[in-house]
DNA sequence: CTGTTAGCGCTTTCAT
DNA sequence: ATGAAAGCGCTAACAG
């Protein structure tokens, strides 16, 4: 069973493999009825299939996208990726991706990779969207998703950070939280993170002077760990009459902080309040439930591969914006 | 910025194509080493890239591998995605992925797409492995993770099932358990799920029939779940004088496990005893901590990756055979 | 060591 | 309505 080529389906047809180009193309209007229901007939009788390779060449086009990721294990990007895939399946792209592992230099070498594999367009959930490669990209191919850029140089879709916590805050001081910390990986540069803490200290109204900012490492040493642990333990313990609340900046900072507190013994809502960003899978069975801020992942998927898709088709291309796609605050018994 | 072609890299070094293309190849000894440098040097000025689709065309390869996956917010997929990846990178393959969302058909579609654009070779993370369409597949050119079709048509990678669940239940019978379950989602024609089965099977010395098989609807109905849920109860409300243990054949059903009991109040270790097959994050925050069977998913996608690229290279291709990745038992205080 | 040239499979003018 | 033929950018004989 060798591969067929267009000029075997010609000679078989005993057309040219223009007619035969065209009848591939949907361009019907250029052929008699009659070629072209024999065409079908042939076509579909030896399951043949074009070369998307030598299409691409030809045309000079690509019908690829490249997905650069920043952490493929993340669940978060799981979800992106599958928004991404559906879209691009239906309209008949082809997706290729990278993996970064959360590494800025294994980061710049997949992009170059992806460049050279000549992708028509890009959709970059990046580990650095500040770093250098970046400053290259033209608004007309690629869209950034999570992360946003100081200097916005593409379209970037983002969940809505700073409203969604702003408003979960506002929720727990309404229950009287009067001492309220919010938890978070090193906000170093990451807008998802400081969008994230800017909602809670409009919220809070707390001085930006970090005294009510907890960092957890993120690949970090036992030490900086136990740290962590020993800052949690402490604030709970000399909280006095006030209510001690945390907020988590995602679900594995939440993971953390469940896992410093346990092991002191001190459990939500009893000890401390605690809400955070991002639903996974597995709160569903935390008991007391855990209030959280639903994000849409997927429709971030979604949204970039259709924004990407209109760009390469030439519609609307203008200056870089940022899209904000809504979340959903799930009120439970965490506070 | 124009795109620059080879014979833009050819002219401006004042040398043929075929030095330039030998020069991109590596093929240093075809050239003096004067011609090396001055192409080393304009290359490296110009930031020229080659164009991979006419490479592809050029050398009929294409040095890509589809990946077709079941469920990519799967906790596993992701980590053998990871893995797949790796490898790739490090080898130059491309890597394309498409999503069947558990669906059976959009699987077929999905795979007749990779087909159509000449991927090189095949990882298959399938949706129902023993479909029409797995049958045309061939041995030289693809490799099946994590399920395992009936009829072994292609080499194919798992984790060792039978094994490590007839362990983890051995220790749960030797620490007096003696009224033993095994929670899974419907076991039908799914080999892993089979397997796992089977090694609870042989430790207990159960026969097959089905009384201490406790299915979980996958994507159910809420009835479906209540009627799973009543079942857990009954049995650890009438276990009476023997000691009830649970084994849950993944982390999802795992989860489903534990709201159920603790619907009713129920805790682990004192009301029933319970061990998992998966360890997925969140299980460290349990307390207390739950024993589990880790499987080293990662490894699975690199040699699914490593393996197709012995075969794609013309190197060990022989009968279709099942390779074995070994699990890790994880004692913790669950049972 | 270097260049010429014929493809790879498809698209696309331009004739007919 | 159909076909001949020139490319798309690169590779790989083959010749020199």
């Amino acid at each position: 069973m060798e591969k067929l080529t267009i000029s075997d389906i010609a000679a078989l047809a005993k057309v040219s493999t223009a007619t035969v180009s065209n009848y591939l193309n949907g361009n019907f209007n250029k052929m008699s009825i009659k070629t072209r229901r024999h065409l079908e007939e042939i076509i579909s009788q030896t399951n043949y299939r074009p070369n998307s390779t030598a299409r691409d060449l030809a045309k000079n086009e690509s019908k690829t996208i490249g997905v650069s990721i920043a952490d493929i294990t993340n669940p978060f990007t799981s979800a992106v990726l599958s928004g991404i895939s559906d879209f691009c399946s239906q309209y008949g792209y082809k997706v290729v991706f990278t993996n970064a592992d959360q590494d800025p230099e294994t980061e710049v070498n997949n992009i170059i990779r992806l460049r050279s594999e000549n992708v028509a367009g890009f959709i970059l959930d990046p580990v650095s969207p500040n770093g250098p490669i970046y400053k290259a990209f033209s608004n007309k191919s690629s869209v950034m998703v999570d992360l946003q850029a100081k200097q916005l140089k593409m379209d970037t879709i983002v969940t809505d950070n700073e409203k969604s916590v702003f408003e979960m805050t506002q929720k727990m001081i309404a229950k009287k939280y009067d001492d309220l910390y919010f938890v978070s990986w090193p906000l170093k540069d990451v807008s998802t993170r400081l969008q994230r803490y800017q909602g809670f200290l409009k919220a809070t109204n707390y001085k930006d002077d970090d005294s009510h900012l907890l960092i957890v490492p993120h690949h970090g040493k036992q030490e900086e760990y136990i740290a962590f642990n020993n800052r949690v333990k402490e604030i709970i313990e000399n909280k006095g009459s006030k209510k001690v609340g945390f907020f988590t900046m995602n679900g594995r900072v939440f993971l953390r902080l469940l896992q410093a507190a346990q092991q002191y013994g001190f459990a939500y809502p009893t000890d401390y309040g605690v809400a955070t960003y991002e639903e996974l899978d597995w709160m569903k069975v935390l008991n007391p439930g855990i209030s959280c801020i639903q994000q849409d992942s997927r429709k971030i998927g979604e949204q970039a591969a259709e924004l990407l898709n209109k760009k390469l088709t030439g519609k609307s291309i203008s200056e870089p914006k940022v899209t904000i796609i809504p979340t959903k605050l799930i009120i439970r018994e965490s506070f």
